[in-house]
DNA sequence: CCTGCATCCTGTAGCCACTACAGAAGCAAG
DNA sequence: CTTGCTTCTGTAGTGGCTACAGGATGCAGG
């Protein structure tokens, strides 16, 4: 008589909340056994049976980890955005850091480019007596 | 009577391959485990014994691994850049392949840093009612 | 009620490229 | 001969998952 899947179902099964928050069953059961998200309750049988709020909770560990933020940044962040935090001091500085972190492999990334870019373009692809690529393989640092 | 560590040695212990190449000396060992360098011979004590080729190829390895090739790649490279091969075709299909790659992740990261540099910006760090960065994560995709 | 099938469960092992030990042995200098 | 550094083998840990194996559950159709 009811929907098969009620859309604004109030309980979901691992399956579902994988569905609607994009994220792996066997990560989401990953997350629980690193306490990174809190365990649901469970059925007799066993199954978990997840609410709302953990929908909630793995859709921002998805988009945090989205942005590259470590599964401990995540936990910090998951920490202090519990409601009752005045202060979003500690979300900035663990924001701060992963940024200075994301510019650095920004930078190493767009040297190495650089560098392979340079190195491919100077290579016909055909027979060569001496092959640039290995060249600057062979190269004295 | 003979310099203790003589500067043209032609042999070399692990720890002086090392510091000539700058790859750790558990690393190397792990080269050696997982083939991709070969095995030096070793003194009846047991011990490795590196000569001038060795140098050569744990720094070809470790370019290789600064510009980000894989090891499979390495291992690929490393057969290719073997004498008596006339093309570099194979070299340059790893190559681009690898800078594809490089590209793919230097516009993630890219995009990524700007998300993040606005969401920081954003932010007093001071007591604020809403957080700017924990909006972002919360925010629905 | 029974069958079939999708989903779910736990537990373990694998991925990459190292790194970090433990515990033993070698080796050169003093 | 002792001291202390290096080296040896083997194993386990890192991060963040992913991929099974082998079994249980639950639901729909017949």
């Amino acid at each position: 008589m009811a929907a098969i899947t009620n859309a604004r179902a109030t309980t979901l099964t691992i399956g579902a909340l994988s569905s609607r928050t994009g994220v792996n069953v066997e990560t989401i059961r990953y997350y629980e056994r690193i306490c990174l998200i809190p365990a649901p309750p469970k059925t007799g049988g066993g199954r978990r049976v997840y609410g709302p709020e953990h929908i909630q909770i793995l859709a921002f560990v998805r988009r945090s980890r989205e942005l590259g933020f470590s599964i401990d940044d995540i936990r910090a962040l998951l920490a202090v955005a519990e409601p009752g935090h005045v202060s979003c001091a500690d979300v900035k500085r663990i924001a701060m850091a992963h940024l200075e972190d994301v510019r650095t492999k920004l930078a190493d990334l767009a040297r190495l480019e650089h560098v392979l870019a340079g190195t491919v373009a100077r290579c016909s692809g055909e027979k060569a007596p001496a092959c640039p690529v290995l060249d600057v393989l062979n190269a004295s640092a």
